[in-house]
DNA sequence: CAATTTATGTCAGTCTTGTTGACTTTCCAA
DNA sequence: TTGGAAAGTCAACAAGACTGACATAAATTG
């Protein structure tokens, strides 16, 4: 039983179980160099990969809730509210009483907290640059399609939207 | 200061840093969407990501060393040892001493193994297929391309290389 | 205005999965 | 043949997820 398409003669033979299965195994080797650096200086802080999200993302939305937050790290409040309240400790987030709302918790890095994003973000970037540099211009835009295609449809509206090419 | 391929009229704006930042964010949330799957099948087994890494690269490699997937999995030897253990007692996984050498255990999955690394691998390669699918196969090269450069290069050699388009 | 809902924070306990350290068995080479 | 290296195992600990219960304050609703 073949499909219709590869009759008509569009291969589909990128979509066979040994294609997917490669594909698999570069996401899992992928991501694993992906955090390899942030972790390296993560451990210098006694901070986790879940310190280094809360980050990012209150980096890229400052001001951000916590309940935004939530929805996008996509874990437990408990489980971030342990990683926040050493940030907030540590001063490297502040956390400010909405005007608006009271109940709600704006976040933003401060000085040192700005820092450590810059200091973990380089090395991601670094990695990611040459990458896309090595791939060339057509391949990263096939690169993101296939990535908005992998992840839950409603996460896509969290991914940060560059200024056209 | 200015690149000069820029001056040359090859537009590098897709190394932009907020070009790099999607890229990053796409990693997260491409992998948190790539594990979810399998990650509900698991929980109904009492096992985890861990058990699930160990079952495909004991599927795709049979016969494979604990040391060879030490390399793999790049975990210490007492973390993977826990999962293998769990596995062979629950029977999933048969760990034979090695002929040649006998301080090696050759690792293969039993017919429950086997069941199981269907089960979680199909909801895998549906999302993959679906991606691939919906992104076409130059997409899908360009992904490829991508994803190799951005994993730490000796680690290329572990991803399953399939038969030719 | 009272009752309910929402946003956040906290305490306690569990689980998975990583770590280090110490140990056994086996192989191999000096 | 013996001593070191390699492969694997056992035990204990830590990080960071999770669930469940509860607390507080503020907003919203009937």
């Amino acid at each position: 039983m073949q499909d219709r398409r590869v009759l008509r003669g569009e291969s589909l033979l990128f979509l066979t179980d040994d294609q997917l299965l490669q594909g698999i195994e570069l996401m899992f080797f992928a991501y694993r160099g992906f955090t390899s650096d942030p972790d390296k200086i993560l451990d210098n802080h006694t901070y986790g990969r879940a310190h280094h999200r809360a980050i990012h993302f209150v980096h890229r939305q400052p001001g951000t809730t916590v309940n935004n937050l939530l929805d996008i790290l996509g874990v437990t409040k408990q489980s971030l509210n342990r990683v926040l309240r050493q940030l907030v400790d540590d001063g490297l987030i502040e956390s400010r009483v909405g005007e608006r709302d009271r109940r709600e918790r704006h976040l933003y890095l401060t000085q040192a907290g700005v820092a450590l994003e810059s200091e973990l973000s380089a090395t991601q970037r670094k990695r990611m640059r040459e990458a896309y540099k090595a791939a060339g211009p057509d391949a990263v835009q096939g690169f993101r399609t296939v990535m908005e295609h992998i992840m839950d449809p409603e996460m896509r509206r969290h991914v940060n939207s560059p200024k056209r090419d």
